[in-house]
DNA sequence: TCTCTATTTGAGCATACACTCTAATTTGAG
DNA sequence: CTCAAATTAGAGTGTATGCTCAAATAGAGA
């Protein structure tokens, strides 16, 4: 993998397999159809790939990287900033956040190593919320906070859950009418 | 299918094919394991059902009538009524709650059969809960009714997602903080 | 140009899948 | 008790899967 042939390779593989996870599901991807979607034989995807369970979790690291965008800024963003991002991060990579919300449920089962990575990402995503919502509200008590932020964490994942069958559907609208229920209700 | 074994038999699969998609999902769901799992050779499976397919849509069936109970009720039951019930639901039926959610996500894209009953049936709900909530509010304007509706549905849903993962999840509690928060932000 | 690798090819392997078939066994009404 | 129908047994079918491998081709430094 030293050649820039293999390189773009590797990224027509990864594409292809980004793609049909969204559409497909994890089992529904099929080496086969990886190597069509991509223009390349099972040979080629070898050379690269030690396994197919490899390209998939790579694809799967790219998905919970893309959704809490701006790490720097952590410590500092707010509510209201956190769920901005999550719609933008839904609405403008559709195939990314269609394999997240699949994570939670098609991987948990079946493969320990994802449902582990997603469990962690979806901790850290908690503790981030949490952190935001501690700081608009200095007045909450830390579990309260913390109990506020994965609920309001959990909705959302129910929401993008709903984009999945439904395409067409608005996510903006009903994330932030949750935003706004959540701080109402305080 | 009319001897008192076949029916027994019957029963016996559709446990067997309930448990194994609660655990392993749609895909992770083979007849060798459902047949293991309920103590039966292919050949009798295929006895009494014509597919796998026709023994899962079945079980499919079963998920989506238990999340509504008491049909007859409708129309009279208020939000916490229904989120009362839908708690109800999750944490006593725990093995079709994971099938139910389970099916708005692996099923969507490969069976048009059970995407199709999974969006009628979510379309329905949303009926009955934004009917329940006009009812509590009656200067709400129905859009408004409706997309309340539809978020607390889905949140809903996104919280039986986690609970696939983490079966210790406290479903209780998140659903009615979602429930206060829906109608304090009023 | 030559040479050594990286890359691609594409046929082929073992396994697991959904499903079928025939023969044996069990059931229960008459 | 009889016997046809219902049910089971279990080997076997074709197909799709993930993956391998030897041979052919393409790339880059000498």
């Amino acid at each position: 993998m030293r050649y820039k042939a293999g390189l773009e390779t590797r990224d027509r593989i990864l594409q292809a397999t980004r793609v049909l996870i969204a559409s497909e599901g994890l089992d529904g991807t099929t080496i086969k159809a990886i190597c069509e979607q991509a223009g390349v034989l099972p040979g080629s995807f070898y050379n690269l790939f030690d396994s197919k369970e490899q390209a998939i979790l790579s694809v799967v690291r790219q998905a919970i990287d893309a959704v809490d965008p701006d790490p720097e800024h952590q410590g500092k963003d707010t509510l209201a900033d956190l769920v901005e991002a999550y719609i933008r991060f839904v609405t403008e990579q559709g195939d990314l956040a269609r394999v997240y919300i699949r994570l939670a449920i098609s991987g948990s089962a079946n493969n320990p190593e994802i449902k582990g990575r997603t469990m962690r990402h979806h901790e850290g995503r908690v503790v981030r919320f949490a952190a935001a919502l501690s700081r608009e509200h200095p007045m909450m008590s830390d579990a309260e906070a913390e109990r506020r932020a994965e609920t309001l964490v959990m909705a959302l994942n129910g929401i993008t859950m709903h984009k999945v069958m439904d395409p067409n559907f608005d996510v903006a609208v009903h994330a932030r009418s949750l935003l706004s229920d959540a701080l109402a209700g305080v």
